[in-house]
Parts: C-alpha cells; structure tokens; sequence
RNA sequence: GGUUCGGUAGCUCAGUUGGAUAGAGCAACAGCCUUCUAAGCUGUGGGUCUUGGGUUCGAAUCCCAACCGAAUCACCA
C-alpha cells in the first residue's frame, strides 16, 4: 500500500510497454512530491532518456499517459522540466485512511523472532548519576522500546561497575570522616552520600600530596605516596580476598547507591531485565584467553603478560592478562560478552556506550572472531556524543557537573512554574497536577536528548534552561491534550464518529500521507538505531495537526459526514503521536 | 602521528536510496485570543551547507585532499 511502491511497479510497466525495456529499481527513481508543485509522487525522468530517446517533457508525458490509462488510483500528472508529478485520488487516500484508522497499535511491526540485547545505562557506585548518564539511559531505553516496535524479542541488560578502586575511595574516606552517617541520619538519597565521600576522599589526597611536596617530594612521587592511596589500594587487595569487615562494608555502600539510582531509574522510567554486576563477572573470560593462548591467538611476554597482536587489522597490540595474572577490562567484557550468547543466543547485541569506548568495542569484536565466535558481527556499539556545556566538558573539578536528580527536579519545577502561569488546571485535583508536572517537565528533558542524534556530540547550557516552545516535548504533549479535549467534547455531545468517503482538503491528504509514513519511520530508525527519527516525526506531525487545527472546525462543522471524517483523523493523529512518543519513553497527557 | 566521528542561519538542531527555490525551533520584529486549550497559528529578516578539487544531466549528501573540533591509541574501567 506503499504510493511509492505503487509508482515504481507503474513506471517499471510503463517502461517495458513504451521503449521495450526491463530496467533494474535503479532506474527508477522516485520520491515525495514537493509542496510547490500539484501531486504526491514524482517519478524522475532523467536515468530514462537513454533509452526514450526525447527529451525529458516528452518522456514524462508519455510515461505519465500510460501510467494515468492504466492505474485508477492516478487521478492526474504534470511534467516540469525532468520531473513527472503524479497525483492519486481521493478515494486512493480514503482507503488508506481506513487501513490506518482501523489498525489498533498502528505502527507496531509483527513479531520477527529476532532477539536483540540492549545494554545501557552502566553506572559506577561511587557517585550520583549526570547529564551524561540521562543520555545514555534515555537513548538505550528508546532504542530497546524502537526495537520491540519493530517486532523484535528485546532483553535490556545493566552492567553495574560495582568494584574497584574508585570504589574503595569513597569507602575510606566514609571510614574517616563519616561518623557513622547513613542516608537514613543524614536524609541524604544514598548515592549522592557515597557521592560525597568520594569527593571527600579527592580531598583528602589532595592535602596529603601538598604535604608531601612541601617536605621536598617530587609532585610525581608525592601522587603515588599519598597515605590514602596507598590505603586505599590496600583495600582493594583485602576485597579481592573476601575481607569480612571491608567487603561488609562494600555491600552496605553499595545498597545505598542502588537504593538512590532506583529512585533516579523510576522518575526517569528505565528498567532492565537482568542486572550483571562487574564484582560478579570480572573474573569472567580468563578462560577464553587461555583457550586463545592454546590455539596461537594470543602470545605470552616474557614477563608473563598475555597480548593480542592487531598490527595486522590496522591497530596495536592489546593487554588480555597482566603479568600478575590478573584481568583487565577487556578480559571481562570477552567474558561477559561469551556468557551473554551462551545465556541468550541473541541474534543481535547492542551496547548503548559512549563514543570514548569507539576503539574498546573495535577490539572487542575483532578478538572475538578471532577466537572463531562468529556471533561477533552481531555486536553493535551505539556510541553515542558527550554532552558539553557551554564552557566546555562538564568537570568535577570545576563543579560544573550537571547532576541527574538537580536537573530532573528543576524541570519537573519549571513545568509546574509554567503550568501554573497558564492557569488551566483549576478543577484538577493536587495530586493529578503534580503527576502531570512531572510528565511535563520529564517530556521535556527526555525529548531534548533524544531528538539529537546519538552519534552527535550536543550542547546542554543550564543557563537557558530546556524549552517548552516550539520543537519540544511539552509542545507534542500539548499536541496531544488538545486532540483528546476535541474528542472529549464530542463524545460529551453524543457525536458518533466514522470513516466515510467525504473528500479530503490538500491539507488531510498531507496528513494521511504523514501517518503513512510512520510504519517506515519505526523501520529506519530500528536499522539506524536513531530514535531521534521517531521524535522528529512526532514534530512534524504535531506541527500538521495545530496548522489543521486552526484552519478548519471540526465540532462547529455542520456536515455530519465531514465532521465525522474530521474526527478520525485527529483521532489517528494522537494513535500514532501517543505510539511514538511512546517510544522515545515519553507519556502523553489526557489534558494539559 | 595512527584510527574513529563531527563541521548546515547569531544559537540549538533536521535534511530520506544524490534531485526541483536547503528546512524547523530559539532569539529579533509585525500581526492573531467573544471562536473546538494562544505551551498555539501567520508573516518579515537571517545561508559561500568549513575550504579546494573530482564523479554527472544534477552534490549539503558520494570520492580525494586540506583546515578546524571531539574521542581514542594504558599492566585504568
């Protein structure tokens, strides 16, 4: 039911029946028509006149006779300079309408088969959630819900980085200075405590090294010296052996951190369906190096280090195991990455990981066919830009790090500010208001990240806090009350509505062409894996729906039959914003 | 230096397998609330698509080179 679709079969046809030619697709260019000119489909003239032999006006003519004769769908054509417009009847655009208006979950693909794991989110537990991570778990959880919509069995994974030094930093520092303090006597959501003490513990070294350089150390020697580095290195070997007190206290820590990123999960609607924890699965992949040592994969240094030789693919040489026998990063994510298919069999695995990791997921992949595992093609790493503000990468140093909880309440704020200001909401209840704020402002910071491409690096000045005008999310969500408050009236007045074969204004017909394109849409961005697709389209069709909106009335509108008409396509307006919006993990008010 | 990615209006961003006169929003200015929700709509101004070559009927889009910017190339994760 594609009108492109429709055009290439008739052009195809056409061309064999005119000039005696089968041509291949590429010959056969088509595209939407543009706005200045009559039609919906223009076929582009210019690969055929090789084999025309006339110029441009005449073939178009031609092949635009033939086509008009032998397709009832095509009401009419023009022909300017090289290009012929096609244009296809009301009745055409009426029967798509219907199909449109009738399906229940528009847009939703059928079930492929296809298991894909999505992993995202990925944070340390030495410090609160930023900006950075609310991209990164925004863009994982559209891409999951993008996928599912395309019909594929999704499964999101969260890998939490629960050990390590960093880890056993802020340990120490709580040790020293804490008290005792929990989140419970301090008030304080856990990983914003243990946020603290991390800072707290950067202090602590700080002061140590000035003391140290101003006893005649070398600032070089005085930074691997410092006193709580060297304790808290001390840490990290007593965790590894299974230290009660140390490791008691790393897991005390820890679930205060979980219980402080549920909360931020919850407001910002993320979820997985299993959690690897690194503490768990860092060990994990020793095996595979020793089988790639057996087999001549890999090759041992003389200090004992294990390597992986990539000279040959155009990069360097990589560290698999330390001379001490201990693993590294890469060591874990093999593993991680072999139990996952041996777990799942996933025909495709996407990691949602920052750009700075570009080279980390080449290599993962290049030493994963190595070993013979074919199902290393199917790993895709969605890298995805940093965040900058306006003076530049955000710094803890500096203290211009923009935190998850302070930016998701300001905005959850400014929507109440706003709301307020506008002064709609008189006869709803405090606790619907509060919950529409939070839509609000959430719609707001969700869709901000996401209409940007993954893959661009974007800007966030806090200063000029996030819009709730024009391209935004709010203005979709706006889009979408309006819609439900027409069709709450109608249905308070008793007007039934149906499809019928009214005719439909130039403006319908651009909608209907619109809503059409949305199955598409899910399918390019599924293969892009840009949910930055789907909110540009929800855009462009929130901007249809309130130029419509104020062109014509629809409950003022004395033809019954048009008036019904009216009705199921702003009907099928909100099906397909609420669907994908929907997808971007957005929710769309009743009102507002 | 090698690799990867980016450069489009003052700012933030779109731009389909190469197509017709490159689009939105913000900011500025001018209109539109007695009318289904003005978080809206209409209009004006604003561009050497970083630069230079190439491919062709046709390039923001593809190829090559240069310039600018980001990331990365650790016995860190």
């Amino acid at each position: 039911m594609n009108p492109e679709q429709i055009i290439t079969n008739k052009l195809k046809e056409a061309v064999l029946s005119l000039y005696g030619f089968d041509l291949e697709a590429s010959f056969l260019q088509t595209q939407t028509t543009r706005k200045e000119f009559e039609g919906d489909i223009t076929a582009v003239m210019f690969p055929l006149l090789k084999i025309s032999k006339k110029s441009p006006e005449e073939t178009g003519k031609e092949i635009g006779n033939y086509i008009l004769s032998n397709n009832s769908d095509i009401e009419s054509f023009n022909v300017v300079k090289g290009f012929l417009n096609l244009k296809f009847s009301s009745s055409f655009w009426i029967g798509i309408f219907k199909i449109i208006a009738s399906v229940p979950d528009y847009g939703q693909a059928p079930p492929t088969g296809k298991c894909v794991m999505v992993e995202f989110s990925s944070p340390n537990t030495n410090k609160p959630l930023h900006l950075g991570h609310i991209r990164n778990n925004l863009l994982g959880c559209s891409v999951a819900k993008l996928l599912e919509a395309n019909g594929h069995n999704v499964i999101t994974v969260n890998l939490v980085n629960d050990r390590g030094i960093h880890i056993c930093k802020s340990m120490l520092a709580w040790l020293k200075e804490a008290n005792g303090e929990t989140p419970g006597s301090s008030g304080m959501k856990g990983d914003h405590l243990v946020g603290k003490y991390y800072v707290a513990f950067n202090n602590i070294l700080k002061r140590e090294i000035e003391e140290l350089k101003q006893g005649g150390m070398s600032e070089e020697e005085a930074e691997r010296k410092a006193p709580a580095l060297l304790e808290a290195q001390e840490m990290l070997v007593k965790w590894e052996s299974g230290d009660n007190d140390v490791v008691g206290l790393w897991k005390m820590m820890n679930s205060w951190v979980y219980e402080g990123f549920d909360v931020t999960y919850k407001k910002l609607g993320v979820s997985f369906n299993k959690t690897y924890y690194e503490s768990q699965t860092y060990l994990l992949g020793k095996a595979l190096v020793k089988e790639g040592l057996e087999s001549g994969v890999f090759y041992k240094k003389e200090n004992g280090s294990v390597w992986c030789d990539l000279t040959g693919d155009g990069l360097d040489e990589k560290l698999l195991l330390r001379a001490d026998g201990t693993s590294v990063y890469m060591t874990q994510d093999l593993g991680t990455a072999n139990q996952r298919y041996s777990e799942y069999k996933f025909d495709e695995h996407i990691y949602v990981v920052g750009n700075e990791q570009n080279y980390h997921f080449q290599v993962l992949k290049l030493i994963l066919k190595k070993l013979g595992f074919n199902w290393a093609d199917s790993i895709y790493h969605l890298s995805y830009g940093m965040v900058e503000l306006p003076q530049g990468k955000m710094k803890s140093r500096e203290g211009t790090v923009v935190d998850a909880d302070d930016l998701i309440d300001g905005m959850i704020a400014t929507a109440k500010e706003t709301s307020l200001e506008l002064g709609k909401l008189e006869n709803m209840s405090v606790e619907d208001q509060n919950q529409l704020f939070e839509m609000i402002g959430l719609g707001a910071l969700k869709y901000f990240i996401i209409k940007v491409d993954p893959k661009k690096t974007m800007l966030f000045d806090p200063k000029e806090s996030i819009d709730f005008n024009g391209n935004t999310g709010p203005f979709i969500q706006y889009t979408h009350a309006r819609i439900k408050s027409i069709l709450r009236k109608a249905k308070e007045q008793d007007i039934q509505h149906h499809l019928n074969d009214s005719d439909l204004s130039d403006k319908e017909i651009e909608i209907i062409k619109l809503l059409n394109s949305f199955p598409e849409k899910i399918r390019e961005g599924g293969k892009e894996h840009s949910p930055a697709i789907i909110a540009n389209y929800a855009y462009d069709l929130s901007k249809e729906f309130n130029q419509y909106y104020h062109e014509v009335s629809i409950l003022k509108e004395d033809d019954t039959k048009i008036r019904s008409q009216r009705l199921v396509l702003i009907e099928s307006i909100a099906k397909v914003l609420s669907k994908a919006m929907g997808i971007l993990g957005i929710t769309l008010p009743e009102r507002m």
